[in-house]
DNA sequence: AATGAATGAGGTTTCATTCAT
DNA sequence: AATGAATGAAACCTCATTCAT
């Protein structure tokens, strides 16, 4: 399964019916939301930016909230998108033997789907505790139909006995807190630190590998705890 | 070594010369900056709040930024406090025999830390990607003092062969995602599901000792990776 | 004479070269601009309302303005059609022996006049105040045209000792303030109290002869009310 | 009962703790509103004409329209003062024998006070077809108030047989169009004409009277008028 | 130390009007 | 004739900050 058939890297893929200026607005505001905050960026900074007049925002999105949500919703639906293919259980056994596989797979990426949206990533987890809006909105999508996709995966290979016998919550908790852990740190809080992309992206794959296999698949009876 | 070592529970412990109005101010704030974001919350908002002239805020804080630094220079000053004991190496012996139970220890305390500073954890994660000055102390506190004891700590046990031989930072990037990424579901994004506290706590922690346990602890030359 | 050689009852009689949307717009202008007021309705609310788009508003009116004065200026012409004909004391001669007969046609007929136009006439009352133009053409209009006739009228029965020696100007004040007081009071102030619409009309009327008649002509048993 | 007993003529008595500003803002509000209308004046316009700064406005009155209620509402509680006396019949009976001195004291006086604050009269019955919480409040003390007040007046007269039999909602409506259409007439629609000011109220008056008075109480030579 | 009125810059949003299609 | 995207001025309102009391 080539990374292709997952991703959608750039924004207005797909997205039809939007003029030159509308564009131009969308991008602007990514941008200024994501360097300063939603609440910190004014509109007619947006404008500016844009090259547009402010009126002209507004008529587009009839308020600021709005403009926010408009870039949000395209973009959780994107993020989801591979995880809605059906028969999941049918490409996991036809092409992934082992779970190590699969989870390499999904994980490589996504992560290369948030790095070409990297602003975008931002905005959400830094407003996503202020609008109740989007918080419903991403508990609807990720919460409900990755974690019902990603249920199944796991317990696709834990009935195999490759993934630790742990509640699909607790799992996909683990499993996304180190993934988004690593392109916070990456991209958001040390992007300037001399990072070895490759190591580090192997180090944290190596990570939930670990944290999620089962000791005794090594060895049986070995460990204490 | 007792939880209560490591400790400083309420915000206001060695916060000497606040004056009353002074304290409630700062409660104000922390409240509101930690459900709004700083950005979106006005000083009048606080003052209300507070019980206070809007003016008095300014009498004590020059400005809403000044505010803001200063309920967060001494929260992380509070954070890395237990980090910064002389000598870790010479406590580490004498108290934990396997890293297990000093990582057990610390992660607990921490993790109980900055559960009775919620708000104000919320706020320096939110507010630290906007901030140049916060995102300056919060390299120089946790980037440098934190960074340097831990892996001290670590390769106390690395060099016992109880710890994978990963870089410092990366390890403290795992484990720092993963004991943060816990605290971010549980308490912000959802802190109204039905969570098992301690059997999540347990697994939370439980995730971090495989992901960071060598292999071949388990048993020498067996898998393949 | 009839209620109906004086009545003009729909905006669009006589209206002709108006396009179906010019007529849909003037409609939508009246409904809004009697509901909320002239400044405060958008020409954009109009469009809606009317199911154009907004530049065509101003294809067939050049400002908002001009919308506005589009729809008075007939409306005035219509109102005072009735007071403009000519050789208007042989019709009285022939019509009425006593001014009362003829007041109350009059009277009765300007009602039925406005209550078919309240939108429009709600309008215009509210915006004279504001608009001068509007101003000047009330003045000629109902000012002059109205008044010439309507004195010769009067003065036709003050001849008759039937009304009593006041100058026009005031006579017609009196009677148009007791007409427009009982309008706006049924329709504008409380349009949901509960009328006895035949009797508050009859009051009306009497109150307006009882004020301009002569004490003396009522010697007794002439009549009972 | 002399005049003065009733009035109170200038907008700020009995108007404690405005400040200087507030005052200023009120008398300029006042100005603007009677003069463009309350929709098509802008606050940055009143802030402008008070000499104040715009910020300034909203720190006293939280919106535009708080401001409009914060001049009506006083307004209307001093036009009813007079009707709120108690015991208005002991004071009809011990002042005025006969209806006509009595309603012209009390016509008088209104007309007085209305001419002492024509243009916050002018902005009431423009405003109040457009803000129900001003209709509401108008119905409120005008319509129960007044009403009962004088209604019980007009039956005092009526028992008398010195006003005829008709509803007092309809008395109060015409003596009420009569009073209010002079006004509007002399100092609204036509200001600037050439007006007799004692000949028309006394005009007026007696078209009140006239139109009140039942017709079989007049025989002949009992009066001369 | 504390107040809260005052400020004016700037925020979001609305609006009448224009113009290329 | 009709559209509706685009404009930019101006509307209402908020805000951090100052200062006289």
């Amino acid at each position: 399964m080539s990374n292709q058939d997952f991703m959608m890297d750039t924004f207005f893929e797909d997205e039809e019916g939007l003029t030159e200026k509308q564009k131009k607005i969308i991008l602007a505001a990514i941008e200024s939301f994501s360097e300063k905050g939603y609440a910190a960026t004014s509109t007619s900074e947006i404008a500016k930016k844009a090259g547009v007049a402010e009126g002209t925002i507004f008529r587009h999105y009839k308020t600021k909230k709005d403009l926010l949500l408009s870039m949000i919703t395209p973009m959780m639906g994107k993020f989801i998108a591979p995880f809605v293919i059906k028969d999941i259980n049918k490409v996991l056994d036809h092409r992934f033997e082992h779970y190590e596989d699969f989870l390499r797979a999904m994980i490589e990426n996504r992560i290369e789907f948030l790095k070409k949206n990297l602003p975008l990533f931002k905005i959400i987890i830094q407003e996503i505790p202020f609008h109740p809006e989007l918080k419903a909105q991403f508990k609807e999508h990720i919460g409900n139909k990755v974690f019902e996709r990603v249920s199944e995966m796991f317990k696709h290979y834990q009935d195999k006995g490759q993934i630790i016998e742990l509640p699909s919550k607790s799992i996909i908790r683990l499993a996304a807190s180190t993934i988004f852990g690593f392109l916070i740190s990456r991209y958001i809080i040390f992007p300037e630190a001399d990072w070895d992309d490759e190591a580090e992206m192997e180090r944290t794959i190596q990570f939930i590998m670990h944290g999620l296999t089962p000791k005794d698949e090594f060895i049986p009876g070995s460990e204490t705890e």
